[in-house]
DNA sequence: GTCCTATACGTTAGCACTTACGTTAATGCT
DNA sequence: AGCATTAACGTAAGTGCTAACGTATAGGAC
């Protein structure tokens, strides 16, 4: 499924369908063993069952619900007779919320089924359903010790003004430079085999060659990458720029182009050179803006299907002094 | 919270709770940091973001949902000018799913919010954000492979059809002897000191004295449970005489009780007294049939403070040959 | 007692989703 | 080609919840 791939972003969704699915399941079993309750009414009914009448507000506080929610979930359970309003003779306010004895004999039936669904759970999702439940329980409890939007305001308070600094490669990025050109092929083109050996494996067929690569590091988050590659002697190319795409607009892809550039000329280069696609405006115009200068044809013998575009870097003339 | 005690029977209810909880972070992050997106965007905008313009009911399928939630989520992207609907020149019938200008742009700005999302999650729930990931994924597996209504289903005809056996105590059936008696004190009078200490350890101060313990026990259910209890040479005690109230009407009561009654002749006991409380009219029909007669007061020196019935068992004229 | 505030709870409107239905377009069968 | 079936998708109605509001009562300050 598509949502499991957002992870963290998408918890809402996914446990929501779960939800229902619970929902579902309860409802159709409680249906077909003809038993005269609905999932939905569970908590309510149960929770009266266990402590005796109690007022709407009480049984909202121990259901996690709001008292609209069990006032309304009152209406109709009143009138399919389960339970019945009193009002508190010592408060006028509150609502006391009485079982009926139709309820009391439902309830009472359940035993068999209850014990079936904890059965069936169990039978269908092995030791799943017992870990979910503990991590619904330490999630809970952990949601009420530190709320969870505060520590995300200060997460995204610590990455916006944190600086953007570029990195040279080292073993733990290896799958970052994998990720973040797969995520711009996979999008506009697809993954050439030879993207992919190079990917895997960039010690060997990048900086064993004579190359570099770098990274762009945001806070801890790796948003960026580029590739310079050694042709042959003094030839370089310039590969495997990768930003991800919603960390536009901070400047990672320029000072990755201008890290790229500083150790070509460190390395004393002659000729640094990149293929790119047409297809891609925005990264063509940083590339020229940055010295590269389009050539009149593609590159004679290109690895890349997809290049379509050809572009030689040339020094920009000193500034007069 | 009360619903964590209902364990797998109120899963719905909890995952409900935790998913709205979760949304609604979400929504209070995207809207302090001015983003223009809503949490139940997401599943939606991302999806076309990631794999370009799609026909309702692909993006239905990815995420999820029925075709009519995309649509009508539709009409509302559209009316925020997020997204527009292009009819599918090759197929009539096809709405696709187009992704604005606007909608790219807020998408490309929201890098470091997710980002922080991510970090704000792992922080808040160190690594039961993990754990409850994975439980959700193996969940959502195991159902899709084993339906749980059926599961259910075959637990329950599996229970229904299980024969009710009354067995002696055995150690691992300690815990049964404290959690069926418990339930009955708790709601209808409270747990005495007296009540703890015997239900805590029947082996020192039932069954050493000279005592025995039953438990009623349906398919793998153990469901009620009843003590004889020796309160001196050939003076027995019937005591600790608890059902699962959701399991009434099966005759559990009564098989316990004959059970008991046929261990105190087995005994040679010459006297059987059992104390109780005015309120529990059921169950004192239930001894009266059995052949307990009450007493005109309640027992001298009694320990419980709930007795004020008193009753001794006259075994039954034999039949006639 | 009077007034003020807090509490209990019903009511309303709104939201996100579902199911059911109807329309239109594609597909398969003869 | 003609017709029934299937698929895609919008619309309507219903559900279960929340937030916001209104009303009645309780309880304290004076």
């Amino acid at each position: 499924m598509y949502l499991a791939s957002l992870g963290k972003l998408a918890l809402g969704s996914r446990l929501k369908a779960l939800s229902d699915h619970f929902y579902g399941a309860a409802d159709e079993v409680y249906q077909t063993l003809g038993a005269r309750i609905e999932s939905r009414w569970l908590p309510v009914l149960r929770y009266l069952w266990d402590v005796g009448p109690r007022a709407v507000t009480e049984v909202a506080d121990a259901i996690g619900q709001t008292h609209s929610a069990v006032s309304q979930l009152t209406d109709k359970l009143v009138r399919e007779g389960m339970v019945h309003r009193r009002r508190d003779p010592n408060d006028g306010r509150r609502t006391v919320l009485v079982l009926t004895d139709k309820a009391h004999e439902a309830l009472a039936e359940l035993g068999p089924i209850w014990c079936a669904v904890r059965r069936g759970v169990t039978a269908s999702l092995d030791e799943h359903a017992v870990q979910l439940l503990e991590a619904i329980d330490l999630c809970e409890r952990a949601l009420r010790e530190r709320p969870i939007v505060n520590a995300i305001l200060a997460e995204h308070a610590a990455i916006v003004k944190a600086p953007l600094e570029i990195v040279p490669y080292r073993p733990e990025l290896r799958e970052h430079f994998y990720r973040l050109n797969a995520q711009w092929l996979e999008r506009y083109f697809r993954v050439e085999d030879i993207d992919r050996t190079v990917l895997s494996d960039p010690e060997r067929y990048v900086l064993q060659p004579g190359g570099s690569i770098f990274f762009a590091k945001l806070g801890e988050e790796i948003i960026g990458t580029c590739a310079l590659l050694q042709e042959s002697p003094g030839v370089f190319e310039l590969t495997k720029m990768g930003v991800d795409e919603t960390f536009r607009g901070l400047g990672a892809g320029k000072r990755l182009l201008e890290a790229c550039i500083a150790q070509f000329h460190r390395r004393a280069g002659h000729t640094l050179f990149l293929e790119s696609n047409s297809s891609l405006k925005p990264a063509l115009r940083m590339y020229e803006k940055a010295g590269f200068v389009f050539q009149p044809t593609i590159r004679p013998g290109s690895h890349y299907e997809r290049a379509d575009v050809y572009m030689i870097y040339q020094a920009p003339a000193k500034e007069p002094a």
